[in-house]
DNA sequence: CAATAGATCATCT
DNA sequence: GATGATCTATTGC
């Protein structure tokens, strides 16, 4: 991962060494694609991080997934087509950046949970009002949507192209993926749906 | 260190 | 009217 250890890229330099993620690679079981994303770059005005760790929600059968509960106006996203952001408020205070997966018509979605962040660390240390290391800039679902400067304004949004992008590596980085439980939830708790990159300093505690 | 309280609001019951 | 896919500050050992 020595290209990934380089953290503080230039915005430029990053978008070279990466490239575009067909959309259609994103429509498979969320499982699939929590794994997937992990070792990719997310970018955002001016700021972006590679993901670390994801989370799977799967469809009706997972009480833990806000789209169990069927089609409303905030999960709709969800049971669209795949690649598009999911992204909503938690506590009042916090949003969180979902990608959907699967086919359209088929609920499914992947929580990005970490990120280690790669370019324009002083902007993002500016939103987040952080004075710490660099590794707990982001190695949280609040903070990092607060640290890339990510709203409910992106919701719905396509992520293969636009304002806010996930690409992937030119030269793909090696490393082990360790499974978990999901954090924060009161239901399904012990379903393995958890996904990090073993060992990066940047997931969430 | 570990445990706990508080912030704060859109969404759903 | 209750709750939550979180985070920070504070208290107490």
């Amino acid at each position: 991962m020595a290209r990934a250890d380089k953290s503080n890229w230039s915005y430029a330099a990053l978008k070279a060494a990466t490239e575009r993620i067909p959309l259609h690679d994103f429509a498979v079981p969320a499982p699939e694609l929590a794994r997937k994303l992990l070792g990719t770059v997310l970018f955002h005005e001016q700021t972006a991080g590679m993901i670390v760790e994801t989370e799977a929600y799967l469809g009706t059968d997972d009480l833990a997934a806000h789209s169990s509960r069927g089609i409303t106006e905030r999960t709709k996203v969800i049971f669209g087509p795949a690649g598009h952001a999911y992204i909503y408020l938690i506590y009042g205070i916090y949003e969180c950046l979902n990608v959907v997966a699967c086919d359209e018509g088929t609920p499914g979605c992947v929580l990005i949970r970490a990120l280690e962040p790669l370019g324009g660390l002083p902007l993002m240390a500016q939103r987040r009002q952080w004075k710490g290391p660099v590794k707990g800039l982001a190695n949280g679902p609040g903070k990092l949507t607060r640290a890339l400067g990510i709203t409910r304004e992106q919701y719905g949004l396509r992520l293969d192209r636009g304002p806010l992008t996930i690409r992937q590596w030119r030269e793909k980085p090696n490393f082990e993926i360790a499974v978990t439980p999901r954090i924060g939830i009161s239901q399904c708790v012990d379903w393995p749906l958890r996904f990090v990159i073993a060992g990066n300093a940047s997931v969430s505690k």
